[in-house]
DNA sequence: AATCAAAATTTGTGATCACAAATTCGGACG
DNA sequence: CGTCCGAATTTGTGATCACAAATTTTGATT
């Protein structure tokens, strides 16, 4: 969102950002094997720039390294989720309350608008949209506190939570608890609150994370949600943007 | 520390370690250019491994990449000092608390004995071994948590902020209260005293992080610190093992 | 039908090359 | 003596290749 330069063009940049977005949409099945020669030829590039981008989300954790020499999407475990819901824990709530001390009242508005379109796109039912909406509402926050390098470190936890987000619909995701802290969270960031607001947010994230974790089963492994859409409409052409993209 | 393989003897991880080890110990001048061609020729490889361990550590925050298309050594500023202070509390006060639940008797006595050869070192003036011993205590406590992912970014942060520790020395060492707080966050963590521990450890962090920003100069610029040991004596060859080092 | 070793294939790694973009350098001009 | 524009050089990028380690397949043997 904020981490790479505006035009990076170079094949490396996009076969990152093929990567990352079929992760964050679930195109990956967790414990699925990838080979460099499978991804080059998927994207049609060669395995150089394949190689950097891989190496480059194994650093962020989105990937995992095999001791042996392979590469593949990380399984979830419950004592995982649990590590990383604390992880989030403190740095979100840290980038929420360093919000609170800068919110100006159109960033209030403009989350108010995002919340107001999640509780329309979830009316609908419409799980994509909505797992959409609520990534923007969190990084508009974040993006408020104006610290870079928190908000990389917050996009690399989101990497490696975010396929497990899917496990929230539709159960946990009926409750209205969410809607009303959200709007919560965006009163005491006008107030300039930052303890309540960083309260609200972290109860958010709590509640989310403990619920995933709660789906382990007695091994500790929390099982993999299907993929998003597997579904696909005659051409469509997944990505809206002319870049490379997964089948 | 416990990122890695424990046998990952690929070229592209001794690079990764060569840059690592430099970067930690000052050899490169914040602000300095490196090209891959340099790197690749200093440690007798060819540049492939090099790009891939670059690129690793770009992503960790070590290096930094620029627009045009050229690596390197990142400049500190106060604001991003002050940035990296707020995160390494938040986190590092995360692992203390996990730690001081799991501690044990034997964990307390290795901790002791690290804080007692710190004090040992500090009185000969040794510098390079103090900084080694101040990393292995803080490792070590953190390690007792056993929390991989927390560990890793961790050690992310020591290698932003690692670089500018120099400017601790003389002044900032000089008192007593950093061994005294050691021996105080021993003593919580024997007692199973999370909420302690954690103030004491932030405490620390805090102090060490806060001076440093105050050095900073009118335009928010910290100056870089000289490397650690310029003076080279006959014959020694700077990493005792037998891994690509620079000159 | 199950087991295991050898062969065939796949896959990551490191080196090298061509090329274009960026940087640096040199001299002309003010 | 300073400024600017061109050439010369440097540098990152992407593709390709050879090779060894790991994986899978095969086929013989019990």
């Amino acid at each position: 969102m904020a981490s790479k330069a505006p035009a990076d063009t170079s094949l490396r940049s996009q076969v990152y950002d093929s990567l990352r977005d079929a992760l964050t949409a679930g195109r990956f099945t967790p414990g699925q094997k990838l080979s460099f020669r499978f991804i080059a030829g998927s994207l049609g590039v060669s395995m150089t720039p394949v190689r950097e981008a891989v190496r480059w989300l194994v650093a962020e954790g989105a990937f995992e390294m095999r001791p042996n020499r392979s590469v593949r999407v990380p399984l979830m475990t419950r004592d995982k989720i649990l590590e990383l819901r604390d992880i989030r824990l403190a740095l979100e709530g840290l980038a929420t309350e360093k919000a609170a001390a800068l919110a100006t009242r159109e960033d209030a508005a403009a989350l108010r608008r995002i919340a107001a379109e999640l509780m329309a796109v979830r009316t609908r039912g419409d799980t994509v949209a909505d797992r959409q909406k609520i990534r923007e509402f969190h990084f508009t926050l974040y993006a408020i506190a104006a610290q870079p390098t928190l908000l990389r470190m917050i996009e690399s936890l989101w990497l490696q939570t975010g396929p497990y987000m899917n496990l929230l619909y539709p159960d946990f995701i009926a409750s209205p608890r969410g809607p009303e802290r959200r709007l919560r969270i965006v009163k005491a960031l006008q107030a300039h609150d930052g303890t309540t607001a960083r309260r609200e947010m972290q109860g958010d994230i709590g509640d989310a994370l403990s619920y995933v974790a709660g789906l382990a089963d007695a091994q500790g492994n929390i099982a993999p949600p299907q993929p998003d859409e597997p579904k696909r409409r005659r051409g469509s052409s997944p990505p809206p943007s002319g870049a490379l993209a997964f089948a």
